[in-house]
Parts: structure tokens; C-alpha cells; sequence
RNA sequence: GGGCGAAUAGCUCAGUUGGUUAGAGCACCUGCCUUACACGCAGGGAGUCGGGGGUUCGAGUCCCUCUUCGCCCA
């Protein structure tokens, strides 16, 4: 019999030429398209399922990290839509203010010019026509990794619907007065030119030094003071020294003045508590425009505050430091200035002594220079009022994030909240929504330009700043998806039909970096505009590394691209690799020097399923087969009873690592909060039913079935079709390329329908008589170990005697042509074991293989092995026995743990008891 | 300095409220080109669950303590 689809199914599976042409396909059929009309929200009939990416910067191109969270967003989306959500998944790029900026500045600077030389407006033009022609690529990207995004609803954070999102956010919390002006000081960097958030200030482990200082008194400078400092450079700024009030060393000297050094000013001595005594001398220099807490100090003691630090870094008399700043050390670099400055104290005897010193730094998290503080006026949001809510929707349920350990860290941080610095000096990005006026008058306006000033009607001048990237990220769940809709939407206005149909949206995806940057701040801004959190879980996914456990990057060299691998190995092989290797919350390693060790496995796995289904389409035929449902299960083999129940177990598997999807009414119950999402484990089902299930077993039973027409051939055929059908499905949201190809090709394949769309298994009724089948692969294994145990050539025929148990022997015999196939062995019923040198096996119920071998089992060594595992049972049964006799188990243990017990005890019984007859048997004791 | 977490097979990790003889993948060893698949098939070895103490009929799981490591924050 001859089947036409045989010559149609290469015999080596071809994942380039397959992948690309599939995802136009996709793609142009609209398969990841979703329309708010269709949710239960709208008046549909769905349940919506959204998800909003975690937006690239602009100008990013994939790297293996952006693999592994959209990997990660693609399967979860993915098995929704074909769970029978309406599933969003909101594609979209940042405009990544500092880091674009500083891309277009280097772009800028081949050509020998600054931004400065452009101006702002020449500036802000060339990066827009820069992110124009280059922005955007990473989303071309995700489609070779098979992101099923919805594209027509790609989003832009700097885009002029998402822009006005910004101002209306901006305007209203300025109204509320949540949006203030601070004059303070704030982590500045000297190469990017801007303030930076707490958050932006990354900590970096340094080794120091500190340096112990004499400030000699102003009336005896025979006499001095010693101050421990790490950075001497700021000593110019010094206004005070701060001893604390209850440090009984230096009582007599609070009050006294002092000499600054190389300045030459007087500085008083004062006391403030926030002196840590054990720290360096107990003695601190104050430099109020350059540290915070001594910013705080010089606050509470009403001290002047000069500026000595330019913002590019650089040492000068920049405010209120009138003669502070020395001719020689004016124009110096910071860093250049402090080794100045420590060779002149040393030069006057002022230089104590110098301490190895280990601490941390802060940094710019863009371009890594060290960050410096600095006084300056800066816009902020007053975030404890915002917090509120965001840290009890994570305290009572209503978000969940996993894995748990994070939950407690959002808390710590929501609970010290600070206020968040939102002006950056920089030209790209978000301007400012703030206008004054020449008389005086300022006002937020939503209006781009704001409409002339009310006051005076003259023209207003824009604050000259720009927002912080993360203050429109904060808004991207609510304004990707149409907020503030018509006239500030909500109570105001009108909702857009996608946030009245996607909103809230339900998983969040992301790293744990930015917990903090990005989704804390989402939860924030997710309940101050719309009263509602933005989803019901984060979901935090580890890192990928390399083998010594580093975090991949450029500088290291140590990163894989992801686009290489896909061209090597295809996109489903690098899905599967990341997903099947990614424990919950835990780092994947990935070996860069080795894509072959860590991508093969899913290319293996693609190719065995590829070679399952053109064996099973080949043999199967074209002709449709019987729905599961319709068949008659009384003409069911074993196997079909046994493949029926691996499939009801697989999917039960796959649904209990994936959900539930989303909370019941009222938030996540305390035991439902860290179930789910476990996409390894799911991943893991998925592979056991089709290959240890399907490909290793039942194909196998099925191979003579096939060969014979009959009732019997379309009972296998069915099954086949059906258990790799549902298979595949169960696949697909992980290697959704391979099984779509395969799922289109399998007979009954209605034209025009897609894997993407079909539906997500539900678990078939389940036999009560598949253990038939589980002896006979108990006999199958039994044999297949002798046959290895005695080195016997897998072709050299055996006679296998089954004694013990005559009804389980009669289950096996019953298959005896497949045993047979499987193992090579003709299966004999016997009352008892046959005499004379052969080898044993015991297995589940009593029933014993035997397979006399004369002249090749050494009886003595055979019953040497029964002997071992005789002591080893003995010695459990023993414990067993003492545990049943022991009243304070059997009064105490839950009466079906005892029962279970009892049940072992009997069996290990009748087993320990076959072992010595057969021991005996064998001349032993 | 404050907070959180981890330590289980050579490696990476599961092990859900304490209850089978502690599992999986990879790696490793042995034998097989058994005609869907050597990117495969069959079989196998391997862990005193970081150390110590405690609670319990019963501890990888709960408590205390020590050691080592990691993360977040200051």
C-alpha cells in the first residue's frame, strides 16, 4: 500500500527553510491578531489574556538575554491563544533616553562635533532620524524566534499617542502636587551630563582608599583634628566638621573652628548624630553640595553650601566657593585633582595615613563613570503616596510574584521608598510639560505647545529638561493600550476599546534588575490612573550565563547571538534549550564556546519529532481516522487502553506546570500564589508523552498492527493520529515551528486551519485497564536486562519462562508477538520456574522471567546476585516490619500512609519469600 | 552595615502542607547501523540531601547553630 504523502516529508528536516517562509504565513493570516470586541469584557465571549512586552531600547539588537524573556512571554501567550483566550501580546520599542542619546552623541562624535555644536533642535532631529532608519530592528528579530506579537499594535514610547500618555500623567500628578521642584542633592553624571535616579546609580564594589586628614584649629594650628576621607578631592567644599553629640573624645571640642586645608576658609566644629563614632576617627568632614547625607547635616545646621565640582567633573569655584578653589587645582579633573591634593597635604604634614579601603561605588548604570553627588534643582515624584496601594496589592494577592524570595525585596524597597528624581539633562527624551512665563507664571500643560500664558498672554519659555525614560515605561501596561483614551479617559472621558478589553493586562515577564526601575513603578502608576493593578503576576526569570557562571556581554565576549543559532539550529531548538533548561527563577548557562553542547538537544528533540511523524504519516496513510471519542474502547489492545492514560497524564502534567492562567475573584489565595508558570516542567511532560511515551512504546506496538486492514489497524491509526496530534499541541507554544509543520500534515488537516489557533488538549477519559500493558514492559525491560546483564548478541534468540502469577503471565502472553519484537523472546507459560542454569527476574505482582541459559549462566554468580538483592530487601523489610510493630506509628500516622505501609510489607513479603525458593533452587541456604 | 535566599548524583536543578527503596535532564560507561530516527536504540554505575544539635512514630522537608556562596538595599 502506497501513500501519497510519503514522498512530500523529507527525510531530514530542513528548520531555516521551514521557519521563515511559516512565520510570513503566520503573519499574513493574522494569527496573533486579537480584538478587544471578542472579550468577555467587550460583551465577547473570551476570557482576554494580555501580556505587554518589556520594551528593547530602540536601537538594541537581540541578544540571548532578549531571547530568553521573549521565549519565556512567546509560550506563555502562545498557550492562552490556544487555551481559548483572546490573547494580546503588545509588541513595542523605548526610546531609551540616556543610552540613545549617548549612541547618536558617538555617532556625532566621528565627525569631530559635540551635541553642542548641532544644538538641541539639529540634535533631537539627527537621533530621530537615527532611530528611524535603525530603530526597531530587535522587533524584526523576535519574529525569527517566533514571537507571536500582535505587530499592528507595535507601540513607541516616544510615539505621539504614548507622548501625550506621558504629559496627561505628568500634568496630573504635578495638580496633585505628587510632581514637585527639589533643590537637594542628587547622583550626577559627569560624562552623561545628567542626574540620575537612585535606581540609575548602580553600586559597584571598589578598592579604595581613605584617607585620614589633620584639619589643624584655627587658633592653635600646632593642634589638629584628624578626618577620614575617600574622596579628599571634595574637602574644598567642607563647611563643617560633625563629631557625634555623645562621643565622650571630643565633648571640649564642638564650637572650636578649624583650618581647611589647601582652602584656607574656617569651619566650625559641630555635633549632629548622624556621626557614626566608630567609623574612621569619629570625626566627619561636612560637604553639604557634594554628599547627601552631609547635605541633610548642612540643612539641619543651617550651613552654606559651595559647589566645587563642575558638572563635567571638574574641580572650580562653581557657587557660593568663592575663594575655595586654588589657581593651581582649577579646570583638574576630579580624580586628578584628588591625587593633587593628597600630594599637597602630604607636602604641608597633613596627610595622617592612607587605609586600604573596600566599598562601593556608585556608577552610571548607562556608561558605567563614576557617578558624582551634586546639588542641584530637579524634578521629583513623591512616591510614598503612590506606593501605598502597589505594596498592598502585593501583600494581599491581588499581584502575585514569582518566584517568592522577590516578593519579600519589592517589600523591603516599597516600604523606604524615596522620591524619585524624574529630570534629566539631556535632550532626548520626554521634555519636560512645564512652561513659565517672563511675569512669573508657570503651569503643566497637556497641550504641545502649551497655550499662551492666562496671566499675561505673552509667550512661555519650556523647562529645558527631560523625564527620566522609566517615567513613560511606568505607564507602558496602560498607554500601549490607548490611555488616556478621549478627554483623559476613565471618569473623564472615554476608555479606548483596548483598554476596556485587555485592561488589566494578566503576566508580566521580565528580569529581576528591574523590579524596581520598571515594575514597581508600573504596579504604581497602574492603580494612581486607572485604580487597577496592571496585571496579576510578575514573573521573574533568571539570567542566561555562561559556564563560569558570568553574565554574558559584549565586553567579556562571551555572548551568544541568538540569530546565529537560530540559522544553525533553528528557531524551536533555541526555544527548547532555554526553556527546558530554566528552572524556576534560576539562571540558564548556555555555553558560548559550544553552541553545539547547548542547542543539540532541541535540534535532537526537533529531529526526533520530526522522524515520529514521518514514520506515523507514512504508515497511517491520508484517509481520516476515528475521533478519539467515537471509538469503542472494548476493541482497545493494551497499549490503546495504556497511550490513552500517558496522554490524560500528559496533559494534566502540562495544565499543572502552566496554570491556573489567572487569580479566582478576589486576588491569589495564599497556596495558589508560587503554582504554575513552571514552563520547564511543562516543557519536560510535553517531551515524556512523545518520545518516552509514544515514539518508545506505542509506535512500536502499533508497527505489525499497521501492516494488517482491518478494525484493529484503524483502532492504532486513530490513536496515532490522535496521541501525536495532541502532542504536538502540547508542544507548540514551545517549539511552535516543527509541530505546526508536522500538525498541517496529518490526515484529516482541514486547509486553512493552524496549529496556533487549534485547541489546547483536555485530558480523555482514562482507562482502568492500561496496567495491562505496563507487564508487559515490565517483561519486555526484564529480558532486554538480562540479555545486557549476560552479554548476550541482541539477535541470539531466548525462550523466557513466565511462572508466579498466571493471570499476569496470560496479560503477557497475550502480546507475545510484540514482546517478542521488542526483546527477542519467545514468551512460555509455566506453573513453576523451570530447573537447571538460567537467569531470574521478579517483578511488580510476583510474576518471575526466567530464561534457562545452559553453559552461559554461572549458577553460583546468579544466585550470588538473587542472594544481594535478597539481603537488601531483608534489610528494608525489616524497617518495615519495625515501623508496623511500632504503636507510635500505626496510632499516629494518617491511616492511609498505614495502610500503604501494610500493603509494601505484604508484597516485599511474597517477594523476599520467591527470592529464597529460587536461592534454594539453586543449591542455597 | 541592613534585608532576603541558597547549599541534594560529575554538572544544572526538581522534590507542593513532614509519610514508598530521594528523582529528571545533561555528562559518563557497556552493547547495538533492530529499515522513522546513530541528531538514534537498549542497558548500566553514580548521592551518609553542606557540618552539628533539636522537635517527631517518622526529617531532604520544621526549629536552632556553624560554614560557604549568591542577590537586593544602604
Amino acid at each position: 500500500m502506497t501513500n501519497p504523502t510519503s514522498s512530500d516529508i523529507p527525510a531530514q528536516y530542513d528548520a531555516g527553510a521551514t521557519e521563515r517562509a511559516l512565520y510570513a504565513a503566520w503573519e499574513a493570516a493574522g494569527l496573533f491578531h486579537a480584538d478587544p470586541a471578542q472579550t468577555t469584557r467587550a460583551g465577547g465571549t473570551r476570557d482576554p489574556f494580555t501580556i505587554v512586552i518589556p520594551p528593547p531600547n530602540v536601537t538594541a539588537v537581540l541578544h540571548v538575554g532578549h531571547g530568553l524573556n521573549n521565549a519565556v512571554q512567546d509560550v506563555i501567550i502562545r498557550w492562552r491563544r490556544m487555551a481559548g483566550d483572546e490573547a494580546l501580546w503588545v509588541p513595542g520599542t523605548d526610546h531609551a533616553g540616556i543610552a540613545t542619546q549617548n549612541v547618536v552623541e558617538k555617532l556625532v562624535a566621528t565627525e569631530g562635533k559635540t551635541r553642542f555644536d548641532l544644538g538641541r533642535e539639529a540634535f533631537v532631529a539627527r537621533t530621530a532620524e537615527f532611530v528611524r532608519e535603525t530603530g526597531g530592528t530587535i522587533l524584526q528579530q523576535l519574529r525569527a524566534i517566533g514571537a507571536s506579537a500582535d505587530w499592528t499594535r507595535t507601540a513607541y514610547t516616544l510615539s505621539p499617542d504614548l507622548s501625550r500618555a506621558v504629559r496627561e500623567c505628568f500634568v496630573r500628578l504635578y495638580e496633585k502636587g505628587l510632581v514637585y521642584r527639589g533643590h537637594r542633592v542628587i547622583h550626577w553624571c559627569p560624562r552623561c551630563l545628567t542626574s540620575l535616579s537612585d535606581e540609575e546609580a548602580e553600586f559597584k564594589e571598589t578598592h579604595g582608599k581613605l584617607y585620614h586628614v589633620r584639619y589643624p584649629f584655627a587658633d592653635d594650628p600646632t593642634q589638629s583634628i584628624t578626618v577620614a576621607t575617600t574622596r579628599p578631592e571634595t574637602m574644598l567644599g567642607d563647611v563643617a566638621v560633625a563629631v557625634h553629640p555623645d562621643d565622650a573624645r571630643y565633648q571640649g571640642f564642638i564650637g572650636k573652628l578649624l583650618t581647611l586645608p589647601i582652602a584656607g576658609v574656617s569651619i566650625p566644629i559641630i555635633a549632629d548624630s548622624f556621626v557614626d563614632q566608630a567609623f574612621g576617627t569619629g570625626m566627619v568632614k561636612i560637604t553639604p553640595a557634594h554628599d547627601p547625607n552631609d547635605y541633610e547635616a548642612g540643612k539641619r545646621n543651617g550651613l552654606a553650601m559651595p559647589v566645587v565640582i563642575t558638572p563635567d567633573g571638574r574641580m572650580d569655584e562653581v557657587m557660593d566657593a568663592a575663594g575655595r578653589v586654588p589657581e593651581a587645582l582649577r579646570g583638574l579633573d576630579r580624580f586628578d585633582a584628588r591625587k593633587k591634593i593628597v600630594k599637597l597635604l602630604e607636602e604641608a604634614g597633613l596627610l595622617d595615613k592612607v587605609d586600604q579601603h573596600h566599598h562601593s561605588v556608585r556608577h552610571c548604570y548607562r556608561c558605567h563613570t563614576v557617578v558624582e553627588p551634586r546639588l542641584s534643582d530637579q524634578w521629583f515624584v513623591q512616591m510614598a503616596p503612590l506606593a501605598k496601594s502597589a505594596l498592598q496589592a502585593v501583600r494581599d494577592g491581588t499581584v502575585r510574584i514569582v518566584p517568592e524570595r522577590w516578593e519579600a525585596v519589592y517589600v523591603n524597597w516599597m516600604e523606604g521608598i524615596r522620591d524619585w528624581n524624574i529630570s534629566r539633562q539631556l535632550w532626548w527624551g520626554h521634555r519636560i510639560p512645564v512652561w513659565r512665563c517672563a511675569c512669573g507664571h508657570e503651569g503643566a500643560f497637556r497641550e504641545d505647545p502649551a497655550p499662551t500664558c492666562p496671566a499675561c498672554g505673552a509667550a512661555w519659555t519650556q523647562d529645558e529638561d527631560v523625564l527620566d525614560t522609566w517615567f513613560s515605561s511606568w505607564l507602558w501596561p496602560i498607554s500601549t493600550l490607548g490611555w488616556p483614551g478621549a478627554n483623559g479617559g476613565g471618569d473623564r472621558g472615554t476608555d479606548s476599546a483596548d483598554l476596556k478589553g485587555f485592561y488589566p493586562t494578566d503576566v508580566l515577564v521580565t528580569a529581576p534588575e528591574i523590579l524596581f526601575f520598571w515594575v514597581a513603578r508600573m504596579i504604581m502608576a497602574g492603580y494612581e490612573f486607572t485604580g487597577k493593578a496592571p496585571f496579576h503576576t510578575v514573573y521573574l526569570h533568571g539570567t542566561v550565563r555562561d559556564m563560569q557562571h558570568r553574565k554574558m556581554s559584549k565586553s567579556l565576549g562571551n555572548g551568544i547571538d541568538p540569530l546565529e543559532v537560530v540559522d544553525k539550529f533553528g528557531a524551536d531548538a533555541l526555544r527548547w534549550t532555554m526553556i527546558a533548561g530554566m528552572g524556576m527563577g534560576v539562571d540558564v548557562l548556555l555555553d558560548p564556546e559550544d553552541l553545539e553542547k547547548s542547542f543539540a538537544p532541541g535540534r535532537n528533540f526537533a529531529t526526533k519529532l520530526w522522524n515520529i511523524g514521518r514514520f506515523l504519516l507514512m504508515q497511517v496513510g491520508d484517509e481520516p481516522v476515528t475521533p478519539l471519542a467515537a471509538l469503542d474502547r472494548t476493541t482497545f489492545r493494551s497499549a490503546d487502553h495504556w497511550i490513552v492514560n500517558r496522554l490524560a497524564d500528559a496533559v494534566a502534567d502540562c495544565d499543572a506546570a502552566l496554570g491556573p492562567a489567572r487569580p479566582p475573584v478576589g486576588g491569589w489565595p495564599e497556596h495558589q500564589r508560587q503554582v504554575g508558570l513552571r514552563l520547564d516542567a511543562h516543557a519536560e511532560s510535553a517531551r515524556r508523552f512523545l518520545w518516552n511515551d509514544l515514539a518508545d512504546w506505542y509506535v512500536e506496538a502499533c508497527k505489525t498492527r499497521l501492516s494488517e486492514p482491518g478494525a484493529d489497524r484503524d483502532v492504532a491509526r486513530a490513536l496515532l493520529v490522535h496521541c501525536f496530534d495532541q502532542g504536538l499541541r502540547l508542544l507548540h507554544p514551545i517549539m511552535p515551528f516543527i509541530t505546526e509543520t508536522l500538525w498541517q500534515k496529518l490526515p484529516g488537516h482541514v486547509e486553512g486551519t493552524w496549529l496556533v489557533q487549534a485547541k489546547w488538549p483536555v485530558a480523555p477519559a482514562r482507562s482502568d485497564a492500561a496496567s495491562a500493558f505496563e507487564v508487559v514492559k515490565d517483561v519486555i525491560t526484564a529480558v532486554r536486562q538480562i540479555r545486557n546483564d549476560y552479554v548476550l548478541p541482541p539477535t541470539q534468540p531466548l525462550t523466557a519462562h513466565l511462572a508466579g502469577n498466571a493471570a499476569a503471565a496470560a496479560v503477557a502472553l497475550a502480546e507475545r508477538a510484540f514482546v517478542h519484537r521488542m526483546s527477542r523472546a519467545d514468551l512460555v507459560a509455566s506453573d513453576v520456574a523451570p530447573p537447571g542454569a538460567a537467569a531470574h527476574a521478579l517483578l511488580a505482582g510476583g510474576l518471575e522471567v526466567v530464561i534457562p541459559l545452559e553453559g552461559i549462566v554461572d549458577v553460583a554468580k546468579e544466585r550470588g546476585k538473587l542472594e544481594t538483592e535478597l539481603t537488601q530487601l531483608d534489610k528494608q523489610l525489616t524497617a518495615l516490619l519495625a515501623r508496623l510493630s511500632n504503636t507510635g506509628f500505626t496510632d499516629k500516622a494518617p491511616a492511609a500512609v498505614v495502610d500503604a505501609e501494610r500493603a509494601k510489607a505484604g508484597e516485599w513479603g511474597v517477594r523476599a519469600g520467591q527470592l529464597r525458593t529460587k536461592i534454594r533452587a539453586m543449591g542455597g541456604a
